[in-house]
DNA sequence: AAACTGTACAACCGCAGGCAT
DNA sequence: TATGCCTGCGGTTGTACAGTT
């Protein structure tokens, strides 16, 4: 279509984030509620894109992120669905909302790929050499069945968390209870209501004085945390506080869209679960047994 | 101690889909 | 229906930090 770009690349500040600016954004947030993107860098006086006005506020201003390192069980749900949804990073983040996309597909990327690369690495023939190519009814009959497996798997993992009925609409909704209860799950784009709202901005208030603190005492170093990696990140460690207070299901209620059709290709990179359960197997982790109980340890 | 290499992750880029006109 | 705009997504990059030689 040709389209412009979404900002003048004239004059658009790049790269790390300030605290200030992060300030700047959160405020008009609190004010204006999340949305209308375009909106923000003339509204704010913020030199930044729109789109990275958004990606900032989605991948670590937004109330409710957990940082840090992934748990077990965490783990064991990216690969699982992975294997179910292929490099679809924000319907995998739907079922843990305390992380957002970006750092699932850096998890992944960073951490796990490694660990089953080393993995297939030791088979030989390798994952691609073992995968038969299915039609497309067959694929889609699998997934629904790989789904509901999953599901059932999913749910009995986490089921000590959460003994409740697993609602249809909310797979994994055990999991996602884990934060307080909800009833209006703040997607970021319709968390504008009155106490919802309130919540949700307070809570990231809570993430940016989180933020300052750190960047108060980390100001005292020579490094400037306005770089990128490790002295950024040094606002982005997860909190010590309990994560649970303050995160909420955001979009958690989503079931992910897994129709191959609305696929944007990227499920080529997908490992099928039919594979991965033999690949296991092959790996000594045992046949039958559910994923969910996969001993990640082996990797 | 310095140089080199690897790791982690925030941020950018370009594309696709949805919606309004 | 065609077009333009905005938002969201996934792939990729850049670089600070950590570990190793």
């Amino acid at each position: 279509m040709g389209r412009p770009p979404c900002c003048d690349k004239v004059g658009v500040k790049k790269g790390p984030w300030t605290p200030e600016e992060d300030i700047i954004l959160v405020t008009y947030i609190q004010d204006h509620g999340p949305g209308n993107w375009r909106a923000v860098p003339t509204n704010t006086g913020l030199m930044r894109c729109s789109k990275s006005c958004r990606l900032r506020w989605m991948n670590y201003l937004r109330p409710g992120i957990k940082r840090g390192n992934f748990t077990d069980q965490e783990e064991r749900l990216i690969i699982h669905l992975q294997a179910l949804l292929g490099n679809r990073w924000a319907a995998i983040a739907s079922y843990l909302p305390e992380r957002t996309d970006n750092d699932i597909k850096n998890y992944w990327n960073t951490h796990l790929m490694k660990k089953l690369k080393k993995l297939v690495g030791a088979d030989g023939g390798g994952i691609s050499a073992s995968y038969q190519p299915i039609s497309k009814g067959q694929w889609e009959r699998r997934l629904q069945t790989d789904i509901q497996t999953a599901k059932q798997a999913l749910f009995e993992a986490l089921s000590f968390e959460k003994p409740d009925t697993l609602p249809e609409s909310k797979p994994f909704g055990g999991y996602c209870s884990l934060a307080e209860p909800n009833p209006n799950p703040a997607d970021s784009s319709a968390s504008t209501t009155t106490s919802t709202a309130a919540a949700t901005y307070a809570s990231s208030t809570e993430n940016i004085s989180r933020l300052l603190e750190k960047w108060t005492k980390k100001s005292s170093s020579p490094k400037p945390p306005a770089g990128k990696g490790r002295a950024n990140s040094v606002s982005t460690q997860h909190s010590d506080t309990n994560p649970g207070e303050s995160a909420f299901c955001i979009d958690s209620a989503t079931t992910p869209d897994v129709s191959p059709e609305s696929s944007k290709g990227s499920s080529e990179a997908q490992m099928p679960l039919e594979l991965l359960e033999t690949w296991l197997f092959d790996e000594g982790v045992g046949h039958g047994q559910e994923l969910a109980d996969l001993q990640l340890d082996e990797f």
